[in-house]
DNA sequence: ATCTCCTAGTTGACATGTCAATCATATGAG
DNA sequence: CTCATATGATTGACATGTCAACTAGGAGAT
């Protein structure tokens, strides 16, 4: 079997393209209806996330940044948003100086258990819904197939 | 059967967890890499491809906004930075004089076709080549179906 | 101790995205 | 024609994201 072509064909590109266009619009349709129902950003929303799910509610800022994957410069400056509407607060580390713990307050807590409801309802709605259906398209078997053989071949390449 | 839960199952939510995880990595690393080989953002990219596939090269500001499907306001603040950079122009509309058309110029057409060959091969192996293994992952035949799933049901909702 | 290097986090400049307000030009009712 | 309204596009204010530079505090070698 000769493969290993080096361009998509048509076919290949249009499914590529219909899966970015539907992801993108997921992601949309999502993140609006979180901000409307709750005022809170995705971005707010991974870090109470995250935070509400640490052990103490509290977390190093780099930890935060491990969990949540994102680069460290983006963290402080969304903390510091976060902190300034209360959300979220800054403390000192006691083990190490240099570092700083966030803490979730509980304003961030109760923003938060607010938001999560609605939000799992429209996860619920939007993505899960999708694939309960007949049998005539996809299920959630396959989306962990797809997903996981994506996440395979993106961990080492 | 009962069903219509309201919100996910703890596996269900893990799915989406990973389905949303995988896809960000997807468009970062795609995303790094086109702006690592050309020079363009994701968004260039796209605002080229469209022009590029247009008749004549040129489209109305909001047919193109329409294909993209951006918010005009955005259309309007990225074209005055790729229109700085030599990437496009903006000329009236014959046709209704409210209106400008995007052209796209030679040095945009340039840029896109060398930005648009190392593109196809990083879908390719990013993307297809995820597929392409033995029989124990996802085949794209059923990203098809995932994703025809998940656009039908947002169609509507 | 002091030097060097490493790590944690912040900052500033700038690119990008959203929203509401604005401006100029159609377009249809009278 | 003239007015009210709709449409095409831009603008400004501001939220968000990236990158590189910076500050401050550890940690190891001598």
């Amino acid at each position: 079997m000769e493969n290993s072509r080096t361009s998509p064909t048509a076919h290949e590109l249009r499914v590529w393209r219909d899966f970015l266009e539907t992801g993108d619009r997921l992601r949309s349709l999502l993140g609006a209806r979180l901000q409307a129902e709750s005022g809170l950003s995705t971005g707010d929303y991974a870090v109470l996330l995250a935070l509400s799910e640490a052990p103490g509610r509290r977390l190093r800022s780099s930890s935060l940044a491990d969990v949540i994957d994102w680069e460290r410069s983006r963290l402080s400056h969304h903390l510091g948003r976060m902190e300034s509407r209360g959300l979220v607060a800054r403390e000192a580390s006691a083990a190490d100086s240099r570092g700083a713990e966030v803490v979730l307050t509980p304003l961030g807590a109760s923003q938060f258990r607010r938001a999560s409801a609605s939000h799992l309802r429209a996860v619920q709605e939007l993505f899960v819904e999708a694939f309960a259906s007949d049998g005539t398209g996809g299920s959630l078997r396959e989306v962990e197939l797809v997903t996981r053989s994506l996440r395979l071949h993106l961990a080492d390449g």
